[in-house]
DNA sequence: GTGAAAGCGCTAACAC
DNA sequence: GTGTTAGCGCTTTCAC
């Protein structure tokens, strides 16, 4: 009875032994084949049952070479965006049978780095990036054997796919509402380098000017924290516009608290507008008006562009935008008479 | 020429043969081994740097038996409270050399017995249950061959430790603060089903009791939602509190909404007190006076206790309550005299 | 110092 | 239908 056992868990020849059939017939019989006599299948599934057996992920995916796992970094588990980008990944993946291996880095772009490298030493046939900053030499070196999909940001290579928001878009939205509303004085937070910045940074100076309107920006970053600055800049350099579009939810929000200590009541005073529909976007307390991300569309896209690489041969890269919607809530109305 | 590769990538076997040597050394030095000769290091090492060599994590995890890696399943990607709970358990991990293997449930409970399966199949050490909302027989059939510790709540089983936040003191230290305030009105909009719900509105009542005032509770949920309402409760069942302990932060942001949509200022007229501080409670839009809970040190205890057994072989089960602090912000002051 | 051989737990031909 | 034989890529004795 010198059962040699290295963990407590049972093994395919325990149940194979347990039901008096051979390892493979139990390995066909477990994973539901059909060329497996019922009496034995039910012999085996009782074996297994009683020995509480849990096949060994780790030696099946050694010994099949399927592509059954595909990887996802989340660069930042805090950010609100990504959960939700999780959200479509994980039910995406879940639907095309991926195993889903979920990494964070550590917002250091070492610790991305061996993050990704994680992945990769697991042999995932596919890693999707949320949120990454690492450079685009790092990115191709790193995805030389395993195709990625760049979530919210675009680098090309033979093996990058992306997929993000249609910004031009978003920003469109957000102005023509604005302008609808009346306003004529409005001025943008940007985001300074973060993703989707510069576009949305470029397109309302176009759209503003496009409408014979004085685009007045002012530079920021994707923070409650730039919010409140990108207020105070703007007390100094002339009269409050009667509109701010903020780089995003956060900053928005900042923007908003800086406002109220200042005295200007929203949207009374000015209207404010962030870009994301991030969850404190939705709080009542808060309702703001924005532009919603499809972010789980967008975690969906991403397994599905992996999936024409990886079943269906594509090789040329893709590159994906979704369109975003306007979100109006409390924070934006008409300019007051004043 | 007919190597015949399964995957992209090099394996021992290739890294060996450029080397000029067997695998056995060729790992050897791969892993920093000291009997292994200089010259032959070198050139291990080069060759294993020119075939950009990358260890198979799965083959060595199944041939070698160390204890190296631990499952982590996050109930509620989308809780902020979980993300700096991970962040602890990535830190205090990382530093025990621990691999970090992560899953999130759907938040139903089949999806939740599911990953913590695909923890176990891959054959983790331990696993790490925050939010789970598992039914106690279950968990502990889950864990019969596996230790787990449970982040935020506590069930007893030989394999099961526990870590969470001291409810008994946060509340302590708000009611307090409430008190000394002067408030003699004072409510509690309680987490329902929520853990730790229970010990706190019990808590509450207690010591409120013991200071000669009334507790006034309202039953509610650890939502947004739960707050409006609450409020609205409160409103119908007499006259406004001048102070009141939200079952959490979330409850804290609906209950203050509420307020002041219904022309209660606060704090003037009713201070507002939450429960977490969760990143929302820390925006100065909200700036929330609330009941810290150590998150990150928590997720850092969870790791640790685990290590106690892995590594010092502890068997008896532990259980840990961490230390809150109280963060008075601007939704708490002193009652009006009207 | 280094290599041969065995084995981790499983799957995948290929016989019978 | 079922068993045998080979591996998957790595680590680990145990010789030499």
């Amino acid at each position: 009875m010198a059962t040699k056992k290295r963990s407590g868990y049972a093994t395919l020849e325990d149940v194979a032994r347990a039901a008096g059939v051979s390892r493979a017939l139990a390995s066909l019989a477990l994973r539901g084949s059909t060329r497996v006599a019922p009496a034995s299948r039910d012999r085996i599934m009782a074996a297994a049952r009683r020995l509480g057996y849990r096949p060994n992920a780790m030696a099946s995916q050694l010994a099949s070479k399927s592509d059954v796992t595909i990887g996802l970094l989340i660069n930042d588990l805090h950010n609100p965006f990504f959960s939700d980008v999780h959200d479509g990944v994980r039910d995406e993946a879940a639907e095309s049978n991926y195993e889903l291996l979920l990494t964070t880095g550590r917002s250091l772009d070492v610790g991305e780095e061996q993050a990704v490298g994680r992945l990769l030493d697991h042999r995932v046939s596919a890693v999707l990036l949320a949120g990454t900053t690492l450079a685009p030499s790092r990115l191709k070196a790193l995805t030389a054997r395993t195709p990625a999909v760049l979530i919210g940001r675009k680098v090309t290579g033979p093996n990058l796919d992306s997929v993000m928001i249609d910004d031009f878009e978003g920003v469109t939205l957000l102005v023509r509402h604005l302008l609808a509303l009346g306003h004529r004085r409005i001025a943008h937070i940007d985001g300074g380098r973060g993703a989707g910045a510069d576009l949305r940074r470029r397109t309302f100076a176009r759209l503003v000017e496009e409408a014979g309107l004085q685009p007045i920006v002012v530079s920021g970053e994707f923070t409650e924290e730039a919010g409140l600055r990108g207020v105070e800049l703007l007390r100094r350099i002339g009269p409050m516009p009667t509109a701010i579009f903020a780089g995003n939810d956060m900053a928005a929000v900042g923007a908003m608290a800086a406002l109220e200590s200042s005295g200007y009541s929203v949207p009374r005073d000015v209207s404010v507008i962030g870009f994301d529909n991030n969850f404190v976007a939705g709080l009542r307390h808060v309702s703001l008006t924005t532009v919603d991300q499809p972010r789980q569309l967008i975690g969906a896209t991403a397994v599905r562009m992996i999936r024409e690489r990886l079943v269906e041969g594509r090789t040329k890269p893709r590159h994906e935008l979704v369109a975003p919607t306007l979100v109006v809530r409390a924070t934006t109305a008409p300019p007051s008479r004043t």
